[in-house]
DNA sequence: TGATATCATTGAGAATCATCAGTTTTCTGA
DNA sequence: TCAGAAAACTGATGATTCTCAATGATATCA
């Protein structure tokens, strides 16, 4: 199922500089955000800002980097890819989460690859640095916790909500979820290929092209521009529930 | 899928008495391995230590007690109930592992019920009694970051695993991750009811039941014991990767 | 802007799975 | 040890979904 994605892999990513936190005009939404300023006055490592193109590979699963990613700004897909190069996407992770938080915990390689879904802006936080702070200032292990748990909900929500049911209505969930998801502001948001919705809830490609198609024709699913879309929730949870 | 599980929910639980932490011969295994000796002695609440029955409720989602279990014997099944009583198995916890985390980062219920599969021997520890031990003892933020990692690993592998594929396939990777799972120092593990395995990779128990049917004639599994199983772990490998 | 590649949509037939109903096996308690 | 209940298994049928193939839409680039 879904095989051979990402022929292209293209690895657009800019350096925009050094990241200063202490200036960070976001950091209470990001990974220090209990840390005052002065403890980025001596860092073991320094932290360093990215953008990525929509497309381009964060990280690649089993490489053996020390780093941590912060995200500010875009979407990051996490994908587990079987021997036989079937992909299947584990995770969406948004603004203000953290990967490759495994590598704080003995793992010595990426659990999964990171690939950016839309443009990507982040910083990268070398695991030395983040070692160092934890021991000088324990409240990080809080926000570690804290994201681990949050991870962890949403996988939990994966497995029940995209896991189970009719494809009709595993699509509906998945709207329901991006829509949560990508909705920050505006209630407006990305409808992700076709290919990622089938690697994200096990359905064939095709089978999701039909649900979505069906669903803009219902009006339940609207284009407002680009490919930025609006649904109607309630009729989606009336979907998604019913027996 | 799989309503009204465990219509007779028998809350068969013995108190065994209250746990001894420093003298716990398990206890380099278990939820407070770094801690040393001395931590346990001026604790805010004590710690208790129960067994429970097969099939009877450890606790249910969305109860506000103030208990972590760390499991000592037996194994735990995380059930997710949805409003229409549908239930999805996400995850299942076995020794040295601990569930109701979600308490410790401010969730202020449980998210899932945890049900005894066989009996369990469980130590209940109360909330402020590990937030005491954290400010004490800060390794202790180390050991719960591995247990939340550890359980997002699990959680990763339920969706890469059993998420995709057909029935037979899902099937076999069930066998294989309950072979991993249970199979302690023997390679016999405990087959679990068609119906929490159909909760557990969403499809209906009929099909769960062909499956492992056609597998037992196919002595690719084969019954041991009481309800002890063994099976041919290349064969359902060959099984669950086949295109 | 037009050519081309990629992605989304649709159709049709085959394969798989859910459902309902009935049978067999296993478990449980008197 | 036996009867009754629960769980597991099986068969048949219809619905769903996958697969293969073709077409339409959209994006990209020279």
């Amino acid at each position: 199922m879904n095989k051979e994605l990402d022929k292209t892999v293209c690895t657009n990513v800019e350096w925009v500089g050094r990241a200063h936190c202490d200036r960070c005009h976001i950091r209470r939404l990001m990974f220090f955000s209990e840390l005052p300023d002065s403890a980025f006055e001596h860092l073991l490592q320094p932290v360093d800002q990215f953008i990525h193109a929509a497309g381009s590979t964060i990280f690649e699963a089993g490489t053996r980097k020390k780093f941590i990613y912060s995200i500010r700004r875009g979407m990051v897909k996490l994908v587990h890819t079987a021997e036989d190069g079937t992909n299947r996407i584990v995770r969406l992770i948004g603004p203000g989460s953290a990967i490759g938080l495994e590598l704080l915990d003995g793992a010595d390689s990426y659990h999964h690859s990171a690939i950016a879904i839309n443009q990507v802006d982040l910083c990268k936080i070398p695991v030395p640095t983040v070692e160092q702070l934890e021991s000088e200032y324990p409240e990080l292990y809080q926000h570690v916790v804290q994201q681990l748990q949050d991870q962890l909900d949403l996988a939990d929500q994966w497995i029940v909500a995209l896991g189970a049911g009719t494809a009709k209505q595993r699509v509906a969930q998945l709207l329901l979820v991006l829509d949560k998801f990508f909705a920050e502001n505006n209630d407006e948001f990305i409808l992700l290929s076709r290919e990622d919705m089938a690697a994200m809830i096990g359905i064939a490609v095709e089978t999701v092209s039909r649900m979505i198609a069906e669903f803009k024709r219902q009006k339940i699913l609207y284009k407002t521009d680009n490919n930025l879309y609006t649904c109607n929730t309630a009729e989606l949870l009336k979907i998604a529930q019913q027996d």
